[in-house]
Formats: structure tokens, C-alpha cells, sequence
DNA sequence: ATTCCAGGTGACGGTTTTGTGGCGTGCGCA
DNA sequence: TGCGCACGCCACAAAACCGTCACCTGGAAT
């Protein structure tokens, strides 16, 4: 597995030349931008593998600018870290709204960072190997985000894809509806649980004119499993 | 498996009665603890499973005493979430390189919190070897909560599929009734112990069309048995 | 043989968990 | 600005499951 590439974007120098010096440290490929235009010029560049971006930029908020990534398809399932100062905690909300995947507040510890970004990292990442997967026929292509059967492409929303996706890299185990949550939707999002069961739903729909929809079985009290072999 | 154990030490009254409360209808089994010392005390009284402990406290800082429990043999492995208000956040640093596993900054949301707890704790449960067992072709695996012959699967409830777990992996041992009640549903239950019977029928005939439920042998005047050997 | 009792059975009502259809909202897009 | 798609959530319906009870059974003890 080759270094993960992050793209740093905050202007206040030292800051932004510590943390790319942790992250050199510890093993990532690093890249750096001091305000939002050149920020998206290294995005447009060379696609990173993730994005530390602080709130407060001299030319856009962070926040605007993440906005404008996560609109583009090009960029939208590319990972983002924001940084905000405590000054700016009330805005943490706005700033998840915006569409960034977690943020942290400063100061923070190199290995909180680190901590932060694998776990985004993970959460992002195809597990090795998981590019293309192919149970009973059913085919999931992480690379243009489709899922397909024969010659027909299902039909979901982001969200319905996001799940099946996760589901069919982690078949045969029985995930909880909290589990779902963090590893479908992303740590800091309050969604209720029962909506877990609606998207379930809605998936085994899109599904079902394929013969599919059996693969997602129910674990009753426990959560859901995504499974060939018959329940 | 029975519920997870864990302790709180806050000296806040209100808000270790509001985390207590949180994680109790989560499902956990809380101890609560006001000050290190008392703390220290219940972890050495029983061991917990997680520790949440905040940082300020009347007689140590959470930093001692994370770092006293780091230090021994015996406590060591155990995981700990540090508390930490806004103001202290500039500790951070410290609260990790004590040793905590994680730490979350005051005010959180329940959820969050049980998404860090559910976390730590999955970290350090590593399987104990017992996530796959075959006793005479029937197969017993926890990750997908399954039990199967061949390519069939047993058909069953939760409790059901409890017991058969505890069953599989403790085989070739008498279980009384209350034993069971103990370590299926969980300790503090009120029911019947006569229900138990119930509950072995319900899985015998499951078992049954897989030529399994002799298996689970009765015990006259003291318990149940599931044990490979006829008898 | 008869009695007695632990354990087995089948049925039932209540409760909890999950499935379903629909509604309102927010955002991207035209 | 208006439209349409996703999404989150609610309220209701349906299903699954659980704990008990009343009654049956088989074998051990007398």
C-alpha cells in the first residue's frame, strides 16, 4: 500500500509546517497550500487522498470552500478534516453541515490528528483489494461508484450506495444499527437509529427487481447482515 | 454476552448521574466513583471493563490517575476515556501521552460518547479464540451470529441463539438453571427459572431437523449439558 | 404397582423490534 | 425561482419473540 497523500490548506505557516512535519513523521506523503485558491489548485492538480483544511482562511472560510468540493462529483468522496480554533467551536455544526467528514479543534495533539485521520482514512478507503467485488453475480465497482448486475446498473442515491457498498466489503457479519451509523454515515452525524431501518429499506428495494434484495438479512436484535448463503 | 462494566469517576454530582443514567439505557452496568481514591478502590474491587474518568478531580488530576493504572500489571490493559471540560483542552496532549485511549471534550453528546466507548471497547476485545466453533459439524460463528450444518442455517431466536452459543463454547458441562439465567440473559433478570426449560425445547427443536438436539442433555436435578458424547 | 416430581409440551397474550408508506425539508440544478 | 431528488423522521402495521401457565410424561423411590 503506497503513502496516502494529504493536502494541507492553512495560511498561518508554522502551524501549517508542524502538522505536515507530523504527518511526514509518520509516514504520509504531504502536500501544502496556504489559502483556498491554491488549495484548489493542488485538488484540481493531483487528487489527495484526504484534506486538513482550517476554518479560517484568508481568501474563503474553509467552510465555503469545502462546500464547493464536496458539490463537484470529481471531488465530493474526497475525505476533509477541518481545523477550527475554540474561538470558533460554535460553527463546528456549520462545519459538519458543510459536508466535511470530522473536524478538531485547535490545539490539538499530533496523535488525536492522527488518530482522526486514519479513521477517516479507513472509513473512505476501499479495503485492499475491495475495488471490485462480485457476489452472486452482483457487482460492485468502487471505481465508478456503481453497483450492477449483468448489464444493468442499480439504481441508489449516495446513501443507498455508501451502505451496500460497505456492505458487500464486509459480507457474513452482523453489524449493529449504531456500527452502520459510524461507518456508513461517518462519526459526528446524529441520525436516529430507526432511520437505519428506512435506508435498509430503500435498498432492498432498488434491489429487489434484481433478486437481490435476500442478501440483506435481518439479525433481529442485533442489526443487519449482508450475506449469500440463505438466512 | 453479558453486559459490559463500566466505571465512572467524576466528582460533579449531576453529570456523573447524567453519563451513569446515559450508558445504563444504553445496556452498560455502571459503577460510579467520585474521586480517585474511591476510584481507585472499585477498580481494585472489581475490575471494570472501561473507565471513564474526568480530569479534574478533588484529590488527583485524571493524569495521575490514568497514569498510576497504566503503570500496573495488572490494570494496564485496562481501556480508559478521559473527561476533559473546553478550558482544559489545552491538556490534551497530556490527558493521551498519560495513556488514556481517548478522550472527549465536555459538553458531548450521548451519542458520542457511546460511539467512543463502543470504539475503545471493541479495540481491546480482541476474540478469545472463540469465534468459530465446530462440534461435530455444527458450526458455531459469532461474527455473523450464525449456527449452521453444512450450507443450512439454524433457525433461531436471540435468546435461542444465545444459549447456544454459551452452550457451544462451554460444552461438556452441567449448567443449572440459574447458571443459565446468569450467563445467558445476563445477571440481573427476574425470570422464571421454569422458563429455561422452555427455552431448551425452543432450541432443541431447532436442532432437531439437523439431528443435533441430542446434543443438549438433560441433567436430572441439576442442570443442562451440551456435550458431543451420547449419553 | 402406585405415587410423586422434575422436566417436557403446546398454547397464549403482551411486548418489543422491524417493516412500510407517507410527509416535509433542504439542496443542487435548470 | 421553481422542480425534483434524497434524506431523515414519524406513525402505524406486522412480525417475531418472550415469559408463563396448565397440563402431560416418564422414571425413580417406596
Amino acid at each position: 500500500m503506497s503513502a496516502k497523500q494529504i493536502l494541507v490548506v492553512e495560511d498561518e505557516r508554522p502551524i501549517r509546517e508542524m502538522i505536515a512535519f507530523g504527518l511526514r513523521r509518520a509516514g504520509f506523503e504531504v502536500r501544502e497550500a496556504a489559502d483556498a485558491r491554491s488549495g484548489r489548485a493542488e485538488v484540481a492538480n493531483k487528487l489527495p487522498d484526504l484534506l486538513l483544511v482550517d476554518w479560517m482562511l484568508p481568501d474563503t472560510s474553509g467552510l465555503e470552500f469545502t462546500r464547493a468540493l464536496k458539490r463537484d462529483r470529481e471531488t465530493r468522496e474526497l475525505p476533509i478534516i477541518m481545523l477550527t480554533a475554540r474561538a470558533e467551536e460554535g460553527d463546528k455544526v456549520a462545519g459538519l453541515e458543510g459536508g466535511a467528514d470530522d473536524y478538531i479543534t485547535k490545539p490539538f495533539s499530533p496523535r488525536e490528528l492522527l488518530a482522526r485521520i486514519n479513521a477517516v482514512l479507513r472509513r473512505a478507503m476501499p479495503a485492499e483489494g475491495t475495488e471490485r467485488v462480485d457476489i452472486e453475480g452482483l457487482v460492485l465497482d468502487q471505481s465508478s461508484q456503481r453497483v450492477s448486475s449483468g448489464d444493468r446498473t442499480v439504481a441508489l442515491g449516495p446513501t443507498e450506495y455508501r451502505m451496500l457498498a460497505f456492505f458487500m466489503t464486509h459480507p457474513e457479519r452482523v453489524y449493529s444499527r449504531e456500527q452502520l451509523l459510524d461507518r456508513v454515515w461517518g462519526g459526528n452525524v446524529y441520525v436516529e437509529e430507526r432511520t437505519i431501518g428506512v435506508h435498509i429499506r430503500r435498498l432492498r428495494k432498488a434491489l429487489e427487481e434484481f433478486g437481490y434484495d435476500r442478501l440483506i438479512q435481518t439479525v433481529r436484535g442485533s442489526g443487519y447482515r449482508f450475506s449469500a448463503r440463505p438466512l
